[in-house]
DNA sequence: CATTTTTTTGCGGTTTCTTGCAGTTTTAAT
DNA sequence: ATTAAAACTGCAAGAAACCGCAAAAAAATG
């Protein structure tokens, strides 16, 4: 293999996963790790990624949405990774917005195997860096605010699909009312959303329990899985407990 | 073996496989290692590949790999304020992927009123940053190498709708091949878009003039703008004079 | 047709590039 | 502090590139 190639491979192994690392690399191209560290060495020269211990960064992964000022970031990766576990090889999945779901699209296992239905284009990028995800993006009107497709448009083609989880961020959370949202657009898309789904799973800070807002969109009936960053058996929970909802 | 057959043979070679090493050249056409390195240097400079330690590389190949790393950014802008030019108020726009069209959702003026549609995610955001443009965002299968949505379903859409402008980046460009491409899936949708849009308009750095690919999108007949960086009286240009066809 | 001119090609010698190895130092995590 | 993994350093062998030259081939010329 030539040095170019070598060095192209890399870099869409970067542009793939934002980040490599140097022993996956020698077993990937099959060279010594000299070669790989002089090829990094190379590009880092080259300012075409950011070389570290172990492996190499991709420059870019500051991506257009700065990510640094998410609030709450670090619980959001904790309620990402528990999330991450629902989804298994095989399954068809559909996903709304929000940083707690796109850090969710950054937390899958390297090679599940997948098709993925989102409204969120950022949601829908992220996903693509996963070489064995099918991602299908549900087109729309594009809403300035919450950066995802809505309107009658989305709501007519999400009757046509059909999944095996359905995954959805929440804009409030309560033991009485359920979930409940203030955008009457938005609701209407995620109960069109909760329709075509077997499991629905809802990933929530724990902030946003026991809060409500004007409307409604289910009752905690109708979820299956509930997730926050908590521990399962954390008491704040306990009011949560419903006969189909499992707490995660 | 003339000459000419030797470069003809090696440019057949690197269509095939992207590549080729100048040790397998030696074999094959069975001269010294210094004919095929002196075919490779004269090939080079004529720019019809890229030569690399050990053989030589496609230069289209290399080519998507720049792309991704913002390849001939000031160009790019260049074009972008031209096109920026044909986006009047009111009208509705129909956008394709690639940089080149990024760069011009961002060279937009501030307050444009507009309504547009687009197949890429990535200028779905960048739109969604003015205040009086609507956006819409054709969903479908999405592309993990162009970054697009495409698909029977993106084309069944496009033909349901109608639009002003159709604003398109380009693979190649060529006098007498017209537009041409690589992929045919993506080739069929940017058909769909030619047929939905009054008007077409190209964006093309010159880089790209007077080179074809395999297979054809349409001739020069059938659009309406080219833009490229260069001035409008630029020699380069004057074989792309057409009925139909303003240069920009 | 003969001869001159130009282009092309292969060869020998030299230089540069690339890669892996061995030994040492640095890093990061416990 | 300990320890294992990764990074660095220098080196050497093999591969490829380069340079100048001269033979061979092709083209041009009178």
């Amino acid at each position: 293999m030539l040095k170019q190639e070598r060095h192209d491979l890399i870099m869409r192994q970067i542009n793939l996963h934002n980040r490599v690392l140097s022993s996956d690399l020698v077993q990937l191209i099959n060279v010594s790790e000299d070669t790989i560290r002089r090829d990094l060495q190379e590009m880092s020269d080259a300012s075409l990624l950011f070389k570290v211990h172990g492996g190499a960064l991709s420059k870019s992964y500051h991506s257009i949405f700065d990510d640094s000022d998410v609030y709450a970031k670090e619980d959001k990766i904790v309620i990402a990774k528990k999330a991450a576990k629902l989804v298994k090889d095989g399954m068809v999945v559909l996903t709304g917005g929000g940083t707690t779901i796109l850090e969710l699209a950054k937390q899958l296992p390297e090679n599940i195997n997948a098709t993925f239905f989102t409204i969120s284009p950022l949601v829908a990028l992220e996903l693509a860096k996963y070489p064995n995800i099918e991602v299908i993006l549900i087109g729309g009107l594009f809403s300035k605010n919450s950066q995802i497709t809505y309107g009658g448009h989305v709501i007519s083609q999400l009757y046509e699909i059909n999944v095996d989880l359905c995954l959805l961020g929440t804009s409030a959370i309560d033991p009485k009312n359920g979930l409940t949202d203030t955008d009457w657009e938005i609701n209407q898309l995620k109960k069109a959303m909760l329709n075509c789904a077997k499991k629905v799973a809802v990933l929530c800070i724990s902030e946003k329990l026991n809060t409500s807002l004007r409307l409604k969109l289910t009752s905690l009936e109708n979820i299956n899985y509930l997730i926050t960053e908590l521990d399962v058996n954390d008491e704040k929970l306990i009011d949560y407990q419903a006969k189909e909802l499992k707490i995660i």
